[in-house]
RNA sequence: GGUCCCGUAGUGUAGCGGUUAUCACGCCUGCCUGUCACGCAGGAGAUCGCGGGUUCGAAUCCCGUCGGGACCGCCA
């Protein structure tokens, strides 16, 4: 019998139908004379009824099957009894009569309950990851992706853009993250790398004319893993020509209005806020700071230069800063283990400590109190603080880059654990006016902080050769409720500038040509002024999802450790194999330190 | 590379120096014609991740190891 319908969508405009369905055995309940069967698929669950007295072959089949047997049923749609109403599934209303049943499948009581309701170890559900796909959440969750896929392919497709492949075997580049190898055997001892992004692809297609590019691709990075990071993820890469920052800006959030509309129903404002980077790490001590709810942090240089407490005078007369934040009437809240807990979130960071002073009716309190006993400063600061009895105040003082680090941390910490947080919003915001350059301490160098061949803002050219570290960067990130779910820039389009980038790099000219050759090379040839963007595909579905982890909206992820639990890859290859390529594995004993 | 947390029937857990190792769900058998967390009666199921140590005695304490998770570093 073919299938008539999905079992999730039956309805009582369907009453008196004969149908076949075809799905899964959520739940057998056996009556003895009598067997109701959920039954799932993809859409949904039905009941389904075996009566002896309608047919005693199928009410005998039907006490065969186990939960997860594969089955179809035809049967007839009827209207339930009041009373017998299910207003917890959407078929509620109806229930099928089964006339016949073919088991299609049997099945191993599965490890673990197919249902949202049993919370199973991350290892198992990797494991037995075919399971897993089969609980609601995970079905709602690989939906959801396919929604949001579907909205920014329409979009793109509805603007004139074009979706244009690029190779997964590619050439190896020094700059940005660890490459993933593929050894070659057609070129012995030569590897291609797994692209970390089509960057260089796009650029090369925007200068053949294509204008306007898009791909939903698959990147690779050979880095450690978060909750919000896959060693393979996807992402949405976007290019156009003749085009500029707020260009790009704006249709992406025409783009991001229409997709939060099409996948979730709601509708959000844009323009999106614009922060530069300095003001987010000045307000939130974060690049990708979380909007939807407020507690900034607060510069209290002065307070601390005219402070008779060392720590935080020393901190800012040796070049570094002092910020506080008031966690707004949670002094009561915060015994001194609870501040210690907070200092060990700081000390993470780098911080050496967490200085903290409570507001109350007489004055403030704690240890650091009677730095601040005066009159004037003590309503300086609480002036600055915006802050009154009942407030916890939680200070640090070091270098700029642990006090927006721990505090920012701290911010982000409290926003939770408070529940400062409203879940139901979506912060959309632009981070723009990055530096083009960042010091890397290990290397002792400068790395490009987005990436080589993003433009300088127009006028921090110059700056190139004479002060390359003040230059600015024409890029822009984006970021959701405290992520970064993408970036992009204006990018060079004239070889000389884009060697002057290499060399502020610290590139030979020779290492220069050896490894962006063809980039150079394409260069001579004319490229369009063009710029993009790439969203992180993942984690824009984790958000929307409301999920913590990326794993839970791809579905076959690596788990902490790169690895697959459900195939075992990476796994050793055969010998021949290996000499096929010619490569010799090195002992891989662990080596005393 | 580092810090912290967790490993007890199929699953989720209790126990934290002496228990017949707890409970729930699931599983198996029987009964049951309106259940939907079905019900009732009975039953099986655990080398307490692994190795070593302390102790008269270890699931429990200590060390190591393996596996998992979170975070720092790393991730242009």
């Amino acid at each position: 019998m073919k299938r008539t319908m999905y079992c999730g969508e039956v309805r009582p405009l369907h009453e008196q139908e004969t149908v076949t369905v075809k799905g899964w055995v959520q739940k057998r309940r056996d009556l003895g004379g009598m067997i109701f069967v959920d039954l799932r698929d993809r859409e949904g669950v039905v009941q389904v009824v075996f009566n002896g007295e309608i047919s005693e072959e199928a009410l005998n089949k039907a006490e065969k099957i186990r939960s997860e047997y594969i089955i179809s049923v035809t049967g007839k749609v009827v209207l339930r009894s009041q009373g017998q109403i299910n207003k917890d599934l959407s078929t509620g209303d109806v229930e099928i009569v089964a006339d016949s049943i073919e088991i299609l499948s049997e099945s191993k009581t599965p490890v673990f309950d197919i249902s949202d309701a049993v919370e199973v170890s991350n290892d198992l559900r990797l494991k037995y990851r075919y399971l897993d796909l089969k609980r609601p959440r995970m079905q709602a969750n690989m939906k959801l992706r396919h929604a949001v896929k579907k909205s920014f392919r329409d979009f793109l497709d509805d603007q004139g853009f074009l979706d244009i492949e690029t190779p997964y075997l590619t050439k190896s580049t020094p700059e940005g993250a660890r490459d993933y190898l593929v050894p070659s055997r057609m070129s012995q001892g030569k590897f291609f790398a797994l692209p970390q992004s089509p960057q260089l692809f796009k650029q090369l297609l925007m200068s053949s004319g294509f204008d306007k590019y898009y791909q939903i691709v698959r990147c690779f990075r050979d880095e450690d893993l978060r909750g919000d990071r896959q060693p393979e993820f996807t992402q949405v890469d976007i290019e156009t020509s003749f085009t500029d920052k707020e260009d790009i800006q704006s249709t992406m959030e025409n783009l991001l209005v229409k997709l939060v509309k099409d996948v979730k129903g709601i509708d959000i404002n844009s323009p999106f806020p614009r922060l530069t980077f300095k003001e987010a790490m000045e307000r939130f001590g974060s690049d990708k700071p979380d909007l939807r709810f407020d507690m900034e942090l607060v510069d209290l240089k002065e307070v601390a230069l005219s402070s008779s407490f060392k720590v935080f005078s020393s901190a800012v007369e040796s070049g570094g800063m002092v910020k506080g934040l008031a966690v707004k009437g949670a002094a009561d809240q915060f015994s001194r283990k609870k501040i210690d807990a907070l200092e060990s979130i700081a000390k993470i960071y780098g911080a050496k400590g967490l200085a903290w002073m409570k507001v109350t009716e007489e004055g403030l309190t704690g240890p650091i109190a009677r730095f601040f006993s005066d009159e004037g400063a003590q309503s300086a600061l609480l002036d600055q603080m915006d802050a009154e009895a009942g407030d916890l105040l939680l200070f640090v003082a070091d270098k700029d880059k642990v006090v927006y680090d721990s505090l920012g941390a701290l911010r982000s910490h409290l926003g939770k654990a408070l529940d400062l947080i409203d879940t139901s919003k979506l912060a959309f915001a632009w981070i723009v006016e990055w530096p083009l350059l960042e010091y890397d301490e290990e290397e002792g160098r400068y790395n490009a902080a987005h990436h080589p061949f993003t433009r300088p803002v127009e006028e921090d050219i110059p700056l190139l050769k004479t002060a390359p570290e003040k230059a600015m960067a024409d890029a822009y990130d984006i970021v959701l409720n405290g992520y970064e779910i993408g970036g992009g820039s204006i990018r060079i389009h004239q070889r000389a500038l884009q060697e002057d980038m290499f060399t502020a790099l610290g590139f030979t000219k020779e290492e220069a040509q050896n490894q962006f050759d063809f980039l150079l090379d394409a260069l001579d040839y004319g490229f369009p002024p063009h710029g993009g963007i790439a969203f992180g595909l993942d984690r824009l579905v984790m958000i929307l999802a409301d999920e913590e982890n990326i794993r839970e909206v791809i579905a076959f992820p690596k788990n902490g450790k790169a690895v697959d639990p459900l195939t075992n890859a990476p796994s050793p290859v055969a010998q021949a194999q290996l000499d096929e390529l010619k490569l010799a594995l090195q002992s891989i004993e662990k080596t005393e330190e």
